[in-house]
RNA sequence: GGCGCUAUCGUCUAAUGGUUAGGACAAGUGGUUUUCAUCCACUAAAUCGGGGUUCGAUUCCCCGUAGCGCUACCA
């Protein structure tokens, strides 16, 4: 059975590079039939932020990645947690840990440690000063028993606590296997005696992961590259269990554009944030996969039911992506297009309303079409939200704008006024796109005019812009919203401005 | 400083012990067009450097360089 796991702590808003670490195990266990588990590390006390975990579920939901135990989202909204593994929340675990680290002390392969920090930070400093490698100098590791008590003794006396340190074993060799970056070897002797339980009571990450994937029966650990180094200190630990590993896969890292560690300092990162300006999950799930990962075909555009098909853990290349939004901008103005009109409308709706255009107002037909021709040239969603005002109000029109660049003001007006006459000769019937191309056109060829110096005002006349959507998709959208009285009305409007 | 990882167009990447090193995005040019967008065609753009192995290396090996990660009672 695969079990696999993503297991953030609780710090905030979803960042780039946790969503793809999340994806790429979510793909990894749908394709392999597995279950994905979410799993929550808040070991470290400092770091916590309220509601961080009911706004990743969300997050992570709406972008189409569920968890099939550990933590999800309640039909009212509220955050459950479900699975035979449980707790999935760390500081729930605390007897756990705590049962397993006396368990290692008992077996003398981990002990108490003392050391204060400022004397931890001599020593740091110390080596450091002599170009040495920073590392415990397992000062407590000899410690007679009589000392440990003397030691307890004073520590209780006033109030403090000792933390638990790994004894890692001081030669050999740890190897990790890993499923992307193959095989990794590392010296024992370079470990240092990682702390296990902190003098709060809690676990280190260390600890609390290695004791956690072990009785959550996880197969295969997904995790970020940044994680290499500590793998030998893990498989160590499992070791010192008599434990069976699970697989180690680990992700290149996603890089910023000047090629450092993707941050929140360097634009957006926050997944939420994307959401918000306009992007769609579908794009944002296509771009993060490719992002490291390659079906080795030429495929690109990627809907999640292919991706579960394809994924393989054996095609993530090695070597760190940077994340240029670049192609992201194009994926999405590619699934805008394909977007079903109800889905556009209902993003559409808020958008509008929140810059006062009372939506409700006009005929749902109306509103579609001015979507249909929008949604061609848009890259994000809250485009919508800028230059679309003209469709239910009437436009201004800027000096000059109205003239065509081969003609002039007379012209215009002239041409303008002909097609006043032109659209209130037309039948009711005639205001859609194709027969308002055909009959425009016969009218512009039998008054031997140029397609310039008519098409051009009466777009701007209906636009106010000087690009816009062309002419036939523009009228006919209007009469939809504003009957054949609101063209006249523009015309009319742009016939007073030239005047 | 130590340990580790990585290295193909600007970006995401494909490929191979022998190829004109392929595609996509972005860029540029031209065409279509009343404008913009779309669409179509085309152009420019890469194997980090040095050694080795080999008939032949971008591919395999070593060294260097660069970038990144880790080096906490953070994760």
């Amino acid at each position: 059975m695969i079990r696999t796991r993503f297991a953030p702590s609780p710090t905030g808003y979803v960042h780039i590079g946790s969503l793809r670490t999340a994806l790429f195990a979510f793909l990894f266990a749908r394709h392999n039939n597995g279950k994905l588990v979410l799993r929550i590390e808040d070991t470290d006390q400092n770091r916590k932020v309220e509601g961080a975990v009911e706004n990743l579920i969300q997050v992570m939901r709406a972008v189409g990645i569920n968890f099939d135990e550990g933590f999800y989202l309640k039909e009212d909204g509220s955050v459950g947690e479900r699975g035979e593994f449980g707790p999935y929340l760390q500081s729930k675990r605390l007897d756990i840990y705590h049962k397993h680290t006396e368990q290692l002390i008992a077996e003398g392969k981990a002990y108490y440690c003392f050391c204060s920090e400022a004397r931890l930070d001599e020593l740091r400093k110390e080596q450091t000063a002599l170009k040495k490698p920073p590392m415990y100098d397992r000062h407590c590791r000899s410690l007679s028993a009589a000392d440990v008590k003397k030691n307890f003794d004073e520590f209780s006396a006033s109030g403090k606590k000792p933390v638990v340190r790994f004894a890692t074993p001081l030669e050999g060799q740890t190897v990790i296997e890993d499923l992307i970056y193959g095989r990794i070897v590392y010296e024992n002797k370079i470990l240092d005696d990682q702390v296990l339980l902190k003098s709060d009571g809690f676990p280190t990450y260390h600890l609390a992961v290695v004791v956690d994937d072990h009785f959550m029966q996880i197969s295969h650990v997904i995790r970020g590259e940044e994680w290499i180094p500590s793998t030998p200190k893990h498989l160590l630990l499992y070791q010192a269990f008599c434990w069976q590993p699970p697989k180690f896969a680990h992700l290149p890292l996603t890089l910023n554009p000047d090629k450092s560690k993707l941050s929140k300092r360097q634009g957006d990162v926050a997944v939420e944030d994307f959401l918000k300006n306009g992007y769609l999950p579908e794009a944002l799930v296509n771009f993060v996969a490719f992002l490291g990962w390659n079906p080795k075909t030429e495929q690109e555009i990627f809907s999640m039911p292919e991706l579960i098909e394809q994924f393989d853990l054996g095609k993530i290349n090695k070597a760190a992506p940077i994340f240029d939004t670049n192609k992201l901008d194009w994926l999405n103005s590619h699934y805008i297009r394909g977007l079903q009109p109800e889905v556009l409308l209902a993003a559409a709706k808020p958008i509008w309303s929140e810059k006062n255009i009372a939506v409700e107002n006009y005929p749902v037909e109306f509103l579609n079409s001015i979507l249909n021709l929008e949604k061609e040239r848009l890259k994000k969603l809250s485009q919508l939200g800028e230059g679309t005002g003209y469709y239910f109000n009437q436009p201004e029109y800027e000096n000059g704008l109205l003239i065509w660049k081969k003609s002039d003001a007379a012209d215009a007006k002239a041409k303008l006024q002909k097609l006043q006459e032109f659209f209130e000769r037309l039948d009711d019937k005639e205001f859609s796109r194709d027969i308002l191309e055909t009959k425009l056109k016969k009218f512009i060829s039998e008054n031997g005019f140029d397609n310039g110096s008519v098409l051009w005002p009466l777009r701007v006349a209906l636009s106010g812009l000087e690009k816009s959507p062309g002419p036939f998709d523009l009228a006919a959208a209007l009469y939809l919203g504003h009957r054949r009285n609101g063209i006249l009305e523009r015309i009319n409007a742009a016939i007073s401005k030239l005047s």
